[in-house]
DNA sequence: GATGAATGAGAATTCATTCAT
DNA sequence: CATGAATGAATTCTCATTCAT
């Protein structure tokens, strides 16, 4: 039914994405997805659950090798951009669907918080920036990562060599926690 | 009667923002409206494209003073993004609303690959960066730039202070340029 | 609705006749409309059919009995002419305005063309006409026959006598067949 | 303007051809539309009106010969239908289209009503049929020559003959007429 | 729990007609 | 007379949601 939900929403948009052809293309009715979601919204509420909760390892992994002071801090954050690019690819589409159509159903950015929260505590404990910095560091990084990730899969030009582009976040990483 | 569509798509989203109502709320009928747009997703493509024309000035200059040797690209370059957020900051409702409802109906692959072409020529003028990745960080300065410059204005958490911000930033622009 | 779309085809014509309306009269939702009709032309495309299975039965009858060599031609086709006018009698107005005005939605050449196909083979049985003369005689036949019917209810004067204008048929059809 | 909304009737049908596109194809502003017709209804019936002031000398002149004692009633009626059906193929699908959609905007059968009265007249004085049959001869005469003129041009199979058919209606008017 | 027909408010869009310029 | 922008009632059609079976 999600899976269905999220079908649609890549091929027709949130706005005509019925809640009866979901149903349809799910092999249920209408009454049944009723009874399991508590109206249209909720079914894509649900797809961007499912989103975060695919996301969400992939960052955990990686944050619990940056907090490894012998990691180096700029290679793992280059990492989880490959793996947030991996992790994006496997649905490009409905990714970049799920980040254009849905935003505006979600006023939690409690998660992004959190994330911040937990790569700030990484660079304290790492003495990787002077403490004023951590904040705003913390914040770039998760700021910075999670739109290149998307578009390394949907945006990117083709013509271009994505190792030279990490290689380019590379320098700019440096730069920051340099 | 852009203006109109502005307002309640900021009030109500692009859904509810119904055609009858633009128009009521703009003082003229229905029919008028339809005279000067194709439909209703025309009217916001209307927004969209003020939006863009709002902008490039903007850009546009930030991008004249780049081009400028005895200029330096990083300052100049936080200067865009100072600008970018100031632009942003005249309605920022609007601007959050633009990002998260009516990315579906944008297609500025075009817009973005000129962008990205002129800063690629700054660069290569300049002798900025090794000829190899001329156009990777042009890309890279493109995909970065822009969404931080949004979330700067409807994003960012109140007790983040802005320049220890674009600070960080023009660190990431050091290690990318230097 | 079927029924309901008749009655205000008749009442009001064809453009004036409105979805919600019919539904209205039929005593259900329009949303119920659109699940059983395409759309609107589709529950007139429906008033149409239902006239064609009416009047189909009446007409194989009469081919039935014109295949019998010893049923006297002429007689069974006024025969025929006979049954038509009434059937269309039992509803004048309705068969009036599906002439008038559902003309455009019909492409019954095919319905036609088997026709003419069968009553070709019957004349062609009966060595009614000569062979050379089949095809056009059988066309002739129902081109001339199926406006009569039709006139005959709801275009022929009242102080015209039907069965005198029969007999004016029976003469045509003696000559044609003779 | 005619001109226009007979090329739109032809190709959209009354219902979707609009005032303002027949102006705009017409050359002249819907506001001139209105200055020279009472409004949409009244041009269609303009094309009904010139469709009838084209056919009627064509008829006109065949009842002229008719009257004539020396000549052959059926072949001067099978010329008639010759010239109508020529009438109509100067264009097919307008004329079509006049009887098959201006059907329900003229109550006045005044015009083949008279016809008919005329017909009748020269049969009573050429003595061609009885005289309690000369009413519903004439009717008949018109009521059949019609349909099937125009039945002639946009009807008729291509392969069959045009010669043959008229023939065989030679021959039902000759059963007709005695 | 499952079903899916029924609902009907609400949306987008059209177009005959008017009237100030 | 001509113009054509403006009008807005009316129409077709959609779709989230309910509820009797």
């Amino acid at each position: 039914m999600v899976e269905a939900a999220g079908q649609l929403l890549v091929e027709t948009g949130y706005a005509r994405a019925s809640t009866n052809e979901i149903a349809r293309r799910a092999g249920v009715s209408v009454g049944s997805l009723y009874q399991y979601f508590a109206g249209k919204e909720d079914i894509f509420r649900e797809i961007l659950q499912r989103h975060r909760e695919r996301v969400l390892p992939t960052i955990m992994a990686a944050f619990a090798r940056m907090a490894e002071p012998e990691e180096d801090l700029v290679q793992t954050t280059l990492d989880l951009l490959r793996s947030m690019a991996r992790v994006n690819a496997e649905n490009p589409r409905l990714m970049a669907v799920i980040e254009h159509e849905l935003g505006w159903l979600e006023h939690e950015d409690d998660a992004e918080r959190d994330l911040v929260e937990r790569l700030a505590e990484i660079l304290r404990r790492r003495h990787a920036v002077a403490p004023t910095r951590i904040a705003a560091t913390a914040q770039l990084l998760i700021v910075t990562v999670a739109p290149l990730s998307r578009w390394l899969v949907h945006g990117k030009p083709a013509e271009l060599d994505t190792e030279i582009l990490i290689e380019g976040v590379g320098r700019m990483l440096r730069g920051l926690l340099g």
